[in-house]
DNA sequence: CCAAAAGTGTTAGAGATACACCCATGG
DNA sequence: CCATGGGTGTATCTCTAACACTTTTGG
């Protein structure tokens, strides 16, 4: 590695730990933030609950692999992924050293409901606020995902990576509300969501709903690109 | 690992990759913000400038192996780092696949000038707006860890942790200015730093400079350990 | 007395917050 | 006609941004 003295021939002079990754998968239901969890079949920590993850294989990037593990969980592709970064604590695995690298993505709960029993294990959501003990230090990854999933959804706009692509005012308002854990003024968070100019509104409605239909709203792609290689960005 | 069908004497049954830290080392010199870069001795990318780095004991956690590194190529020890994230696109390394997980750090570069030639290594600071070309992926390390660690200086008093325990308020505008690159208001910096109370002003001024001498405050931590509690932050 | 940096307040504008009622629809 | 959520505007306040001159000190 950089600054140290290697030799071509020095594969295994160096410790060479195992390393996966680890997905903290959330999803949206009824207002509440859950939690994708596998329970355990195996020692150690049979029984209990994890976070979805598996080893890196050799040739694969990082961020495919956590891709192949969320898709392998979900189904779903083509998803925002964040990092969160590694965890490595010596003892974090009983069995050897283990290294993981820790990733979060925020699916659609309905599209992609469990799909968990295909492989013998149990699968279920939980809301993040109800979470059964984890294994390893996955509660510690899972804290340290959330907080990195509240400081981006409020500095970018990764709604619309979430919410259908025609949506209205209020579910927006509460994919923020549910995510941040905090309610939110409507007439302000309305008047906020519009003055970016990266919402269309459609001259569409919902429809089927037993009261007034609200309006649809889409994300505009390339006028928030506009607005952010203008230096703008976006906040609520 | 968490959700994958593992047994006892799996060891070699998964891929083992080797894994290192690297450090963006940042320091402060005449209102330049610098990076500690070291020169390669050995190929690959032999006589290229690198960010310090080393791999990983097998029972070592991540951040102690990064102030080992740290330590090793500057002395300090205790010192604040934050950890940038992994970084590990199998090509990274020609060799073989090499996982590296990147930290910043920001030292008092007159108290830690250079130390290098020690390990017949070459050692030196550059302007980070004027850096040579860097060998692995260290530029998008290098990249993403200026971001990581301008977001946190925004909203984290990390300022104290580089600055002399007494310093003028000017000593701290430079730091923001510098680190941030920009040039900030001076009566509106001083009203800002103020407002938050957690600096403490000292009946000291500064010494021997040839002009009206500043005053001198302290950081005060409790203040702030109780502004942070109280759901406050600080952002400059 | 000169050079260099310290120190100090006010104003205007932008953005954030607080707040309550009527409207449209389906059942 | 009722229950449910949709939709709308204003006033206040706080925070930010812009801006220039006097003071102190050492050399």
């Amino acid at each position: 590695m950089p600054g140290t003295e290697i030799e071509g021939r020095y594969s295994y002079q160096y410790p060479h730990p195992a390393v996966t990754v680890d997905c903290a998968i959330f999803g949206l239901d009824e207002d509440k933030l859950k939690l994708l969890l596998i329970q355990r079949d195996l020692e150690p920590f049979a029984g209990s609950w994890a976070l979805p993850g598996g080893f890196v294989r050799m040739d694969e990037d990082l961020e495919a692999a956590a891709r192949r593990e969320l898709e392998e969980e979900t189904g779903v592709r083509k998803v925002f992924i964040e990092q969160v970064g590694a965890f490595g604590k010596p003892s974090r695995d009983p069995r050897e050293r283990v290294i993981t690298v820790a990733w979060w993505a925020i699916v659609n709960l309905y599209e992609h409901p469990v799909k968990a029993d295909t492989d013998a294990r149990n699968a279920a959501w939980f809301p993040v606020d109800e979470l059964p003990p984890l294994a390893f230090d996955h509660r510690d990854i899972l804290d340290t995902a959330l907080g990195s999933l509240r400081g981006k959804v409020r500095r970018e706009p990764l709604a619309f990576e979430f919410l259908p692509r025609k949506f209205t005012l209020t579910q927006l308002q509460r994919f923020y509300e549910t995510v941040l854990g905090e309610t939110l003024d409507k007439r302000n968070f309305r008047k906020k969501a519009l003055s970016y100019g990266i919402l269309s509104e459609l001259k569409e409605y919902e429809i089927g709903v037993a009261h007034r239909a609200a309006r649809l709203y889409s994300f505009d792609k390339p006028s928030w690109n506009r607005l952010r290689k203008a230096g703008g960005s976006f906040s609520v």
